[in-house]
Order: structure tokens, then C-alpha cells, then sequence
DNA sequence: AAAGTCTGCAACCGCTTTCTT
DNA sequence: CAAGAAAGCGGTTGCAGACTT
């Protein structure tokens, strides 16, 4: 694993992987004078390194309280829950996880959370069910898993149900749950907007409220805006990213409502987190941030 | 067994924000 | 207050090893 080997930018500063005898030296180095001050350190430290390569080298890998090894469940929990509420904000993610880097989040959200949410017919950004990546039998799963009576409009699903058993027309069927949708009022009082795209039908309300497609690119990561998550009177946010996570975080539970027989593991996990983490109304993203 | 493909992750890049003078 | 430096951050790259054909 790593980097290429050894090269050296224009000015003469080495790239590349770290070997035993360099990190020896910054170790020692912070050991004895702190981090901080990275662009005279690799110079007192006899490092041919640039100081922000120090930095990374050290935040990310030498750090001593870097916890190594396999995330466990309630890290994963943890990371799935605070994206959904603040993105890809890395660090913001890291620091209520106590000896994991930003960078380590990052590298395993993309090489396995999104993977898996996006194989549970999850959609990585907007952590709502993505209804046009899903065959019927898992939005019949999906809404058993999450509870989603609350969410989905019951006649979505037994339209959805009903095609499961038959071979209907599917686009006939999507242009129906997507008028069903339109007239549905969500359990939080709004309605749907008028012109829902049928390919976002669980994003409700929908990012763009004009009723124009909605490229998912464009959208901001995951703003609490409802989407297809919906508010709970008694969370409290602050309580949960002021606490470092040293054990399972229990935010608002409901992870009894997981069908344990109706899906794999790894779906369990995933839509348990879904299930679990609800945002306030009142909350605010720039307090947060 | 060899070749091709996929996966995981350390490290880099470049932009933004914060700090210092 | 402005400018430059330092630090922080998120996105991307590219290699090694694992896996598949």
C-alpha cells in the first residue's frame, strides 16, 4: 500500500511513502519539542520533508493517540449518523471519534460505508432511500427496516407491494406513487411539492421546492433538511457531537424496529443508523459549524 | 500460473481559513 | 487593516496486495 516511491519535488524535498528512519525522526522530534511550527521542523528535525508532509505524516499515522484497526459498529453508527447531519465535514466527523483522523474517515466511508448504503439502496448523500436503485422487494424491505410508515405515504407501498406480486408496468407505477406522493402531507405538516422528480421520491420535501430535476452533484451534502429524515421534539444534537464517542451512543433508539430476519447484517447496520438518527426542527447548521 | 481487475489507504494537491506581523 | 505565512480541510491520486478470470 501506499505511495510511489521516492520522489523529490522541484525543490529537492522528498515525496513519497515515510520509511521507519524519517518517522523516527519526527517522533522523536515532537517527542521532545511538541508539534507545531511545521515549516522550520523538518529542517531541525533533519527531515528533506516539506512541513505540511511532517504534519499530514504525523496527524494522520504517528500521532500516539491514533486508534488503528477495524472501526467498530458504533463508530460506524456514529459516522453515518453525523454525516447525515453535517456531510463531508471530515474533521467535524473525527473529532467525536477519539483516535480516528479525519483522513482515516474519510478513506472508510468512501471505500465502505457509501458502498454499503448505496448497495441498501441508500443514497451516500442525502442518506434518504433511493427508490429508482431499488428493485420493489427492497423498498418493501427498506420500509419494514426504517419504519417507514411514517415516512413513505402507505399507499406508496402497498402500490409497491402490489407490483412486487405482479409483473406490472413499472413507469406506470412510479408515475402513480409519484401523484401519491404530491398529494401527501408529511407527518411534519408540510406538503409535498407539487412536481416531485420520480427519481427522488423518499427526498421529501425535495431540495429544489420548483420542481425541477434535482442533479444530486449539485446538491449540498446533506443539509438537515428533512430529507426523508424527520424531526424529533426530544434530540438533542449538542448533547450527542459534544460527547466524544468511548462507548455506544444510543441516540434516540429505535433500533427495535429492525426486521432481523428480512435482511443481511451489514443492511441492519446500515438502516439501523438510519433509523436511529432523527434531527430537530429548530436545528441550526451554522451553530453547529 | 499468469494476467487483468479491484480494493484499501497513505499521501499529495490545492483551496480556504486562521494567525501573525 | 492588509499581506503573507501557517494550518486546516476535503478531494484526488496512485501503488501494493487481494481477488478474479
Amino acid at each position: 500500500m501506499g505511495r510511489s516511491p521516492i520522489l523529490n519535488d522541484k525543490n529537492g524535498l522528498k515525496k513519497g511513502p515515510w520509511t521507519q528512519e524519517e518517522d523516527a525522526k519526527l517522533t522523536e522530534y515532537i517527542r521532545i519539542h511538541g508539534p507545531g511550527n511545521w515549516r522550520t521542523l523538518p529542517t531541525n528535525a533533519g527531515l528533506n520533508r516539506c512541513g505540511k508532509s511532517c504534519r499530514l505524516r504525523w496527524t494522520n499515522y504517528l500521532r500516539p493517540d491514533i486508534k488503528r484497526g477495524r472501526f467498530s459498529f458504533e463508530e460506524e453508527e456514529t459516522i453515518i449518523q453525523l454525516h447525515s447531519v453535517v456531510g463531508n465535514k471530515w474533521s467535524a466527523i473525527a473529532a467525536r471519534l477519539p483516535g480516528r483522523t479525519d483522513n482515516e474517515i474519510k478513506n472508510y466511508w468512501n471505500t465502505h460505508i457509501r458502498k454499503r448504503l448505496l448497495k441498501s439502496g441508500i443514497d451516500p448523500v442525502t442518506h434518504s432511500p433511493r427508490l429508482d436503485h431499488l428493485d420493489l422487494s427492497s423498498i418493501l424491505n427498506l420500509s419494514n427496516l426504517l419504519n417507514l410508515q411514517t415516512l413513505v405515504n402507505p399507499e406508496v407501498l402497498k402500490l409497491a407491494t402490489l407490483l412486487a406480486s405482479s409483473s406490472s408496468n413499472q413507469e406506470n407505477l412510479m408515475s402513480h406513487m409519484d401523484q401519491t406522493l404530491t398529494n401527501h402531507q408529511l407527518p411534519n405538516g408540510t406538503s409535498m411539492p407539487t412536481s416531485l422528480p420520480s427519481n427522488h421520491l423518499c427526498q421529501y420535501p425535495s431540495p429544489n421546492m420548483n420542481g425541477q430535476a434535482v442533479d444530486e452533484n449539485l446538491m449540498p451534502p446533506c443539509l438537515p433538511d428533512n430529507h426523508g429524515i424527520l424531526p424529533s421534539q426530544d434530540f438533542n444534537l449538542d448533547s450527542v457531537l459534544s460527547t466524544p464517542m468511548s462507548s455506544p451512543t444510543p441516540l434516540n433508539s429505535s433500533s427495535t424496529l429492525v426486521n432481523s430476519s428480512s435482511s443481511t447484517e451489514d443492511d441492519r447496520e446500515t438502516y439501523c443508523s438510519m433509523s436511529k438518527f432523527e434531527i430537530p426542527e429548530s436545528f441550526e447548521f451554522d451553530d453547529f459549524m
